[in-house]
DNA sequence: TTCCATTTTGAATACGTATTCAAAAAACGA
DNA sequence: TCGTTTTTTGAATACGTATTCAAAATGGAA
């Protein structure tokens, strides 16, 4: 009962060959229009779709990516995954989802991606081993970290630039007074905690002002339960920078929580700019990680390389910018 | 230079025919221990994984289910994604995702799923016209609503018992005291914002409670906007009941803004029960909705459905329960 | 018209697997 | 041991498409 209608069909109503048919149906093939027409009618007639697994069998190419998220629970991704997919239909392709729990993508993940014979793959919020990137590099599939940083060299990287907007989210503190300040740090495995922290850190040492690190995990009740710690200490520190904006907000819950007035007590300040740091009820000065450009630039690398693979290693950040809200 | 590791160069190693090969990787075939053995062993050693495109275009069926979904800036909706991609890696099965703007499901995205074959589809938070839903059926490609209803028989449709709970919502709200109450609709071609407002309405009016709808479209600015226009009239109502949480968010900030308190002044309550609800700043009573048992219910479904195709239509409404925070 | 260059076409084949069918091997019962 | 049943095996074929290659058709120049 299921789908049987084949190019051998339509070409037999078109009175055709299966080989024009098939050439309708494959881009830059030479067909005369008149053929084109007639295979076009009887195609539509019968209802017939090319099957992309014959296609891919014969090929050995696909138009397919694999997408692999970590912490779709952080509202930063829904956003990411929303553009990506949006991204790759223009030009075709479709996403296959593959979610992981673990920090680092597992074997069983990455042999469903090559199996199905992805064309290119996105790993976001996540990393993967040495031994595993190299069974795609000698399937010429290209790979893309998205917002994980490994040591450069390894992977082609696409992120923000966490360094040097570390280091403006100081100056910009820094400007606004006061004496010392609080770090709240993600995972301390990921590139990005780091990396902020670092540029944050250098800038206030330069300028001599006091720094504190906590650490914390990037979630809300992360945010919260650290920046309870931090008041535990008799002095408030004269501003927060959160790795991320969800832990920017269980700190300013957390600071409420005790009657702290931001931004007259203490000041805060997180990072990616999701919806909710512009909801009235947090008004959050931010740094906004501009996605779109992040997922251009990874979409870009992603189509040229499945064009001709050359297996360029690069890490390209792009520059977000400084969103001034009422906790600063 | 691509994998080139096929079950034919496995058979050679090991010293069997490609046929053996075959049968060590399809479940349920007959191999003696002693060839398998010599199979596995080979391909260990090569390296190889079956394709799963000749696989595909031989068997007819993929591991491939298709997940459409509409409006990923819910923040319910990651939860969802990620127990789907959970729920179906453990069955063998990956994901194709397709995210559509529409309200009704694309074409092009139709057509996606069909090319690929998909072994089964969830639509969450959109629908799908009958002549589209026809193609799947035509090609016995099981099909499920979640958390969509159109009328019965049309569609095999998993969501919350939303009649149930409005109701439930209603007389909880009328215990709480209070003589008028206002309902924060959201889109109005939605079955969930539709029967929310049906059970509530019809319990007020049952028990004599002054009810007043307004229209909004599920999301925080919406249910912000909309609050602010329910306090243009004079009187403040004694409740409000918004169609899910992420507008009874905004219409809580917007209380704040007016310096209404709740739940002194007026109650509020929402729906879905997302990880916000219970972040300090707000605290909000809502109805959980049983992401877990809706899932549970639709991979169910589709998993019996891709092992022996029936057709079935029906309409699962799944429980959810209240709860109870600081906002009533 | 004829000749040559170019474009278009169809027959045949390949992709990597599952599956049929008959033959071979193994297991079993006596 | 032999005959019979059951299990396991390999050769051949099919799935639906892209692609090669030679043949056919077309177009243009003379």
């Amino acid at each position: 009962m299921k789908n049987v209608v084949t190019a051998k069909d339509v070409a037999k109503l078109a009175g055709v060959s299966q080989s024009s048919v098939s050439r309708v149906y494959f881009e830059g093939a030479n067909v005369s229009e008149k053929t084109r027409k007639k295979v076009l009618a009887a195609a539509e007639e019968l209802g017939y779709r090319p099957n992309e697994f014959a296609r891919s069998l014969i090929t050995n190419r696909t138009k397919i990516i694999g997408l692999v998220m970590k912490g779709v629970q952080n509202p930063f991704y829904p956003q990411v995954l929303q553009q990506f997919t949006a991204s790759f239909k223009k030009w075709g392709y479709s996403v296959l989802f593959v979610h992981t729990n673990n920090d680092e993508i597992q074997k069983e993940d990455i042999e469903t991606l090559l199996n199905y014979n992805v064309a290119g793959v996105v790993i976001t919020d996540a990393t993967m081993a040495l031994s595993a990137a190299e069974a795609f590099r000698s399937n010429e599939i290209p790979l893309v970290l998205f917002n994980r940083k490994l040591k450069t060299g390894e992977f082609y990287t696409v992120c923000c630039n966490n360094l040097s907007a570390s280091r403006q989210i100081a100056e910009y503190l820094i400007g606004k007074g006061g004496g010392d300040m609080v770090y709240i740090a993600g995972n301390e495995n990921t590139s990005t905690s780091r990396e902020r922290e670092a540029g944050f850190r250098e800038t206030l040492e330069r300028n001599q002002v006091a720094y504190r690190k906590y650490a914390s995990d990037f979630t809300y009740e992360g945010g919260y339960a650290t920046t309870l710690k931090v008041l535990e200490g008799k002095k408030v520190p004269s501003a927060f920078f959160a790795a991320n904006d969800i832990m920017a907000l269980g700190a300013l819950d957390a600071l409420r929580q005790h009657s702290i007035r931001v931004p007259e007590d203490t000041k805060i300040i997180g990072f990616d700019n999701i919806d909710m740091a512009s909801w009235p009820a947090y008004e959050l000065t931010t740094w906004e990680q501009p996605i779109e450009k992040m997922v251009e630039e990874t979409v870009n690398y992603l189509l040229s390389e499945i064009d001709e693979y050359s297996g360029l290693i690069k890490t390209v950040e792009v520059d977000g910018s400084l969103i001034e809200r009422k906790t600063t």
